[in-house]
DNA sequence: TATATCATGTAATCGGTTACATGATTAA
DNA sequence: TTAATCATGTAACCGATTACATGATATA
């Protein structure tokens, strides 16, 4: 059996140069951290890893932005053969479902730990997912500004389309679809953790006071 | 800077050995894919390279089962040194939140998928999500059969306990917390599908009509 | 007859994370 | 003066997955 010569992270690089247009390896992090978060996470290692393992495939290339004082930007942009791929890819039944949250662990296993450490992690994942719905939020206000004309060297694919004025609507529909999910998983997940920090901060576990 | 001695995974197998008393290798297996399901899963491989590496700690302790016309049994039980290292895990701030989901970034790239392929994935996911609702009502029904009284020889710690009669109305509480989130959080991607389901069916976006 | 369950492990591979490395510009 | 931003990469490591390996019993 062979390995895929593609992963989901790979996809998701080629996705967003399709989707954004030409784009270098620092602008690739920067919208994974956005517009991926709720679905998919990559280190900028990763990012220049898939982007030279995308090289090879022919599925993008480059071109290098000389710049003084600043190192040269390496501008990546999507070939038919990587569109290809992208939509051959979207015919395929999506492998990978997996979260890991070691908060959610900590609860299972609340039995062993004080109540508050326990109250205190939980009051820490608050925070933390409120931020991040405050995020999605924000996001899904920024997507019609997420938009590149640059899309001229490389249309013509059947499906293919990167995003830009004439398929604005179709390209926001998706856009929409997730952030909607990103916000409406979040909004769960807070009033989830509201519950548990009440029933477990009224828990008389121990009755130990500390001023 | 040194590389942790544990990981969420191991903290994940010593948890439900505290939890539920001696395991085997194979149970943990069974429970990783039952209980934790919601929040980490794990290779069987991975569950015997775990255990290997707690009993480098001295956290476990192993003993051997002899069986007929089968392998033998390997049953592992926590010791007082790998409780101490679980409250003391559950003290430290919750490190790893990740979410991967193939499925999602296939929506989000769903400008360069036909509509058919997409709609198909997104069904694929709705049957997978209530097949996953339904076996979470199935567990938090089955929570008080989960029981163990062999949790003698270990106990006497301060906070630590295993999961007996004595005290499983808290640990219930904290299954039934999981159970509450992991039904809640399926519902709302299910309810997200259905919504997304319409929206994609329902659009003109080809008009290729196919018998 | 064939698949599922019980039961445990090793080997190979690789995706993903963390750390290392460099260095100018700009804002607090 | 410190930190953040811009910008790209390599090196090391390891967690996690997939495949390999074995073999009896029970069920469909």
């Amino acid at each position: 059996m062979e390995r895929p010569e593609a992963y989901p992270i790979t996809y998701g690089v080629l996705g967003l140069l399709a989707f954004m247009g030409p784009l270098s390896g620092y602008d690739l992090k920067h919208l994974f951290d956005s517009m991926l978060a709720p679905m998919w996470g990559a280190a900028h290692s990763q990012i220049y890893n898939e982007l030279r393992r995308m090289r090879e495939l022919d599925w993008v290339e480059m071109e290098r932005e000389e710049q003084e004082s600043r190192p040269d930007r390496k501008v990546y942009h999507i070939t038919q053969k990587g569109q290809k791929a992208l939509t051959a890819w979207q015919s395929q039944p999506p492998g990978v479902y997996q979260i890991r949250d070691e908060l959610l662990l900590k609860v299972m296993f609340g039995a062993f730990a004080s109540p508050d450490a326990l109250a205190k992690n939980l009051r820490a994942g608050l925070v933390e997912h409120e931020q991040r719905l405050h995020q999605y939020r924000m996001n899904s206000l920024l997507i019609p500004a997420h938009r590149t004309t640059q899309g001229e060297a490389y249309q013509g694919r059947s499906h293919f389309q990167p995003y830009t004025e004439e398929n604005a609507d179709e390209s926001d529909l998706f856009l929409n679809l997730i952030a909607h999910f990103a916000v409406a998983l979040e909004q769960t997940y807070i009033k989830w953790l509201q519950e548990a920090i009440a029933i477990i901060e009224h828990q008389p576990t121990g009755e130990q006071e500390q001023s």
